[in-house]
DNA sequence: CGGAATCCTTCACGATACTG
DNA sequence: CAGTATCGTGAAGGATTCCG
């Protein structure tokens, strides 16, 4: 019995919306403002908090860190404490995380080699929106 | 000059992040709650709102409509009006709709192909903080 | 240094009612 | 049928302050 549906051949509505509950939780998670961030920065190597937040830029450290707890709770990230003075925490991608990195490089590629197209529709649909509100008057 | 870096090979942090903007954008989007419902919905073929709102399932029709407005918006959702009585309008993936599919299921298959290696280290960091809240005291 | 706690603002989402 | 208009709510994100 084969259950692979995602984006090729739905089979009944249902059934769609429940093979949509992971992807909508990954996604919602992924789409997080600063998530694809960590994880790029990650992808070179670990990284201590300060340095994540120096390489990141424009994010604050309450999000930073709640950000980093939601990764590691997935397992995605591994956290490093060495207890010294200054204490010190590594962050690192686990293997799981790592592979997450294929597929956010494909959709990351593609927004990419797309942004002049989107830009171009976006100028096309203000456009448009200009002269339905000219029709109006 | 290869401006290609996303997941493989930043070069410095700025450059990283002028690189992180459009694939941030199009991550909140599609990160949004619906979206991906949507395009999802419309791979197998396009559908008037109605069918939409029903397929996809739990979702207000006025945020179905503010989706759908911005799926238009950046040119991945044709609609078509009929004014007809009573009135008709169908939705479709454009061109570049489809074509996020392939980035989109890349996702997707991850997401479902480890859900339970997720939910394993969830429950996992549950337990630990359970011990961390036993050890306070 | 790496956070936790607090306060505050913004906004996505939802429910409801009305319209062409 | 396919919206638009309004109002209400919770959650996300940001700035600041304090702590081990």
């Amino acid at each position: 019995m084969e259950t692979t549906v995602t984006l090729e051949e739905p089979v009944s509505a249902e059934a769609c919306r429940v093979h949509m509950v992971p992807i909508t939780e990954v996604l919602g998670q992924v789409g997080s403002k600063w998530t694809m961030h960590v994880i790029v920065a990650l992808a070179t190597g670990p990284k201590r908090f300060s340095e994540l937040k120096a390489h990141i830029g424009g994010v604050s450290q309450k999000v930073l860190t709640s950000t980093l707890r939601d990764l590691e709770r997935d397992g995605l990230v591994s956290r490093k404490v060495t207890p010294s003075i200054p204490p010190r925490v590594d962050y690192e991608l686990t293997a799981m995380g790592q592979e997450l990195r294929g597929p956010l490089g494909a959709i990351g590629r593609w927004a990419v080699d797309n942004q002049t197209r989107v830009q171009a529709a976006r100028d096309r649909f203000a456009h448009a929106e200009d002269e339905r509100r000219r029709d109006a008057w």
